[in-house]
DNA sequence: TAAATTAGCTTACACATGTAAGCTCAAAAT
DNA sequence: ATTTTGAGCTTACATGTGTAAGCTAATTTA
């Protein structure tokens, strides 16, 4: 690689971190101009054109990238809960830890899943489903679940995932540790019941 | 009601009736600018003042009003269900005609979730905490279900529903019926879970 | 009937935005 | 060694914004 291209590459993450460091629960990435992010990366308005053909596309980068973050830190965790232990409840740790320590990641998926941009809601629908499929296959894997109902079950699972996550950005630790207890139990009153329509539809087996 | 007071209250319902016109899939309401409101409510711009502080005294008066129509929506649904049949089924079409009909009132209410107002999200909030109050009394009262795991059962549910709701926005009517479909086996799923861990806490009635 | 109130108007201002045009000068290609 | 490329810059412009100041005319009150 180049002297030339290597500085590009280095304004470009300059361009990303600053859109990702001006996000708070206060600021969406639809509110952030493009003079504000090329001034947070110090470099002049008009040469952001020089890596990004709009905001949007500087948008859809964070969301692809975001997602892939997310899903690694959390297939860390599965990971994690192979030495033993409940799965549900290291999975839910493991994703309180990941809101705490990157926040902002969370936030533009959460926020652009229900926002203005047709794109951005495809984006982060494909990166949710990346989620949902991981676990769909998780669990037909360790459990005996038809097919269909396993991705029912991993979708209504992520539903809830999600949605503890959108409120625990709003919350101290305490609280947080209040909302993960019950998220648990959210988890498991999903899996007890994808079991029981299993048993209802295959009566036959016992 | 003087002649006065009875014009202001018009123009007042032109301007929340606008608002809620100017809201669409790529519009949301905080997009929406004081000067374009009052242009669809045919008035002039400083002439806005009149009536609200400022556009978020407007907005969080469409989140309130927006979560009592959805309410009362729902409520008839439920009354509609006395007469007999599923509950589930009953309600979950209820939602999706509602959805239907008043997509905009449901949007305010999706995307302002997960704003960045916080007084926005606590008005939402407020909305949602109304809907699970009212069904967890409805579960408590028609199950022996205890205290606690009725209003866990209801959260999820409820959860699931307005995430379903953000889905069918998207959709054309022949895929919302599947996914009406698939709704109703999720929530299914949450009741069949609800009832197993129920048992499991008081195995002693059995 | 006279005075007070007020919904809505017009005009005006300062400000931030996206982006077009065109320059510079160091790195890369020839 | 010379030419080409391109990342980043400065300047400039048109547009939409929120809202302040102050007028008008009709309703309401006294």
């Amino acid at each position: 690689m180049g002297i030339r291209a290597l500085q590009k590459e280095k304004t470009r993450r300059a361009l990303v971190d600053a859109a990702f460091n001006q996000l708070s629960a206060e600021r969406s990435f639809s509110s952030l101009s493009l003079r504000e992010v090329a001034r947070e990366a110090n470099i002049a308005p008009t040469s952001f054109y020089r890596h990004f053909k709009d905001m949007n596309e500087l948008g859809l980068t964070m969301v692809d990238e975001g997602g892939l973050t997310l899903r690694q830190m959390m297939r860390k965790g599965r990971q994690r809960a192979e030495a033993g232990g409940s799965v549900i409840r290291i999975s839910v740790d493991t994703f309180m830890e990941v809101l705490e320590s990157n926040p902002n990641v969370f936030r533009i998926l959460l926020h652009e899943r229900s926002g203005t941009s047709a794109p951005f809601r495809g984006a982060v629908a494909r990166e949710i489903e990346h989620f949902i499929s991981e676990l769909t296959h998780y669990t037909e894997s360790t459990t005996q679940r038809h097919p269909a109902l396993a991705r029912v079950q991993a979708e209504s699972l992520v539903t809830l995932v999600f949605n503890a996550g959108a409120a625990a950005l709003d919350m101290k630790r305490v609280e947080r540790k209040k909302l993960a207890d019950q998220l648990v139990v959210q988890l498991r009153m999903v899996a007890k019941g994808a079991e029981a329509l299993q048993k209802k539809q295959l009566p036959k087996v016992s």
